[in-house]
DNA sequence: TTCACGCTGTGAATTGATTCACAGCTACAA
DNA sequence: TTGTAGCTGTGAATCAATTCACAGCGTGAA
């Protein structure tokens, strides 16, 4: 249960791509595949998928490579899909139901419990199938249900606020979609998804086709 | 204008954030601002601020750091912002209107010029100021317009497909959210957004806190 | 039963990104 | 003036991520 060494992020957020092919190619009735295969159908290199392998200590065979089914589970036992995961979003903007419809029943397991927002008129109804609350009964309704992930789709300037305040409900993984640095203490997790930034990576590139070297994050 | 070094991904990605805390500053009227005060800002550190702007060939006073509009100034030809970039989106769902919602007037220089989705029903009207034109049209309308960067927001299944027909019309720059590894020709820039990762990333390092080492990408 | 091919697992090498650490400078105080 | 505190610019060192390269194994063909 525990994990030995430590595991960077880099290499769960492969997790989850792996999950996700592995799950297609299940799907597809495939018993087997190669580190090779794999790697293509992620974009990475076969050294990397046997390297991520090996960090989980799963074991493929010389011949038939990687048993699908096997690997499949184990890795989403690695991601925590064994019990269930509660989720929380604050913002309930446009990005924010967007998340909703994007993220709901994607996996029974990992389930947005509640959304919150400071605007009256959007609370108390059910949007994309999750109940909306002010954002000031967030304490009372996180609190019991044990949720360790919050979304932020507020602006801004408020963005701060909420994550200290998840935080307090002991939410301990972030994901920001606010254009600010949050700061959060030691021990929770903060991961920054930058849109405009994406967007202007993007478009740099576009325009700088010289510095387009091969790049796959 | 042209590059004499090459510029990676991370770097401009910082770029982008530079630009948008020195408008801040500008802002609040702040005309000087030193390598430590802007990595505290955007949760870096001050030599990694020192090296961006090296590499960009920018350089402060020793005693008074960075003047702040100048810089403004640089990062933001640096990152193309004194020429009019056009951007097309294509796949109206939630999480395409979501974008619209969210980049539209944000900087007019960098302008989503259309948009385009598959279904009749979405088309031939105004979404938060942009207009929605079905697929089939995409040629016809980004050729003329040179539009260099294209958004990716249907489902995983159409996005190859999509990704394939941008390209042919001339489009550079690919900024993905589909949940699928996309084969683009060299020289076109591909950034992959994919949402599900990044969510059971958090949810990853929310539920094992050993490994929550200080991580802001 | 034996052989050869092609795969895995992994130490070592490499590549890339970040931080260290310090020489040299500049504004301000005395 | 002269001193000094605190900054920048940057080579060198470090740290992290990825790839190389190969020993060893298992399977299917002959």
């Amino acid at each position: 249960m525990a994990q030995q060494k430590k595991i960077s992020s880099k290499t769960v957020e492969r997790m989850s791509q792996y999950r996700r092919v592995l799950g297609r190619l299940a799907e597809s009735n495939a018993t087997h595949v190669y580190s090779h295969e794999l790697a293509y159908l992620c974009g990475l290199s076969a050294a990397q998928v046997r390297r991520d392998l090996m960090t989980i200590g799963f074991t493929g065979s010389s011949a038939r490579g990687y048993d699908v089914s096997e690997l499949l589970r184990r890795v989403s036992d690695f991601l925590g899909f064994s019990r269930e995961r509660r989720l929380a979003l604050v913002g309930i903007g446009y990005l924010g139901r967007a998340l909703l419809d994007y993220f709901v029943d994607r996996n029974p397991i990992f389930r947005i419990c509640a959304a919150f927002d400071a605007d009256l008129d959007k609370v108390d109804r059910v949007i994309h199938g999750v109940r909306c609350y002010p954002v000031d009964k967030m304490g009372e309704i996180l609190r019991p249900l044990q949720v360790q992930t919050g979304i932020i789709t507020v602006p801004a300037s408020a963005a701060q606020q909420v994550a200290f305040e998840l935080v307090e409900c002991g939410v301990t993984g972030l994901l920001n979609f606010a254009p600010v640095q949050l700061r959060v203490p030691p021990g929770v997790y903060l991961e920054n998804l930058d849109l405009t930034s994406a967007l202007e990576k993007v478009a740099y590139f576009a325009g700088n086709p010289a510095d387009t070297e091969r790049e796959m994050k």
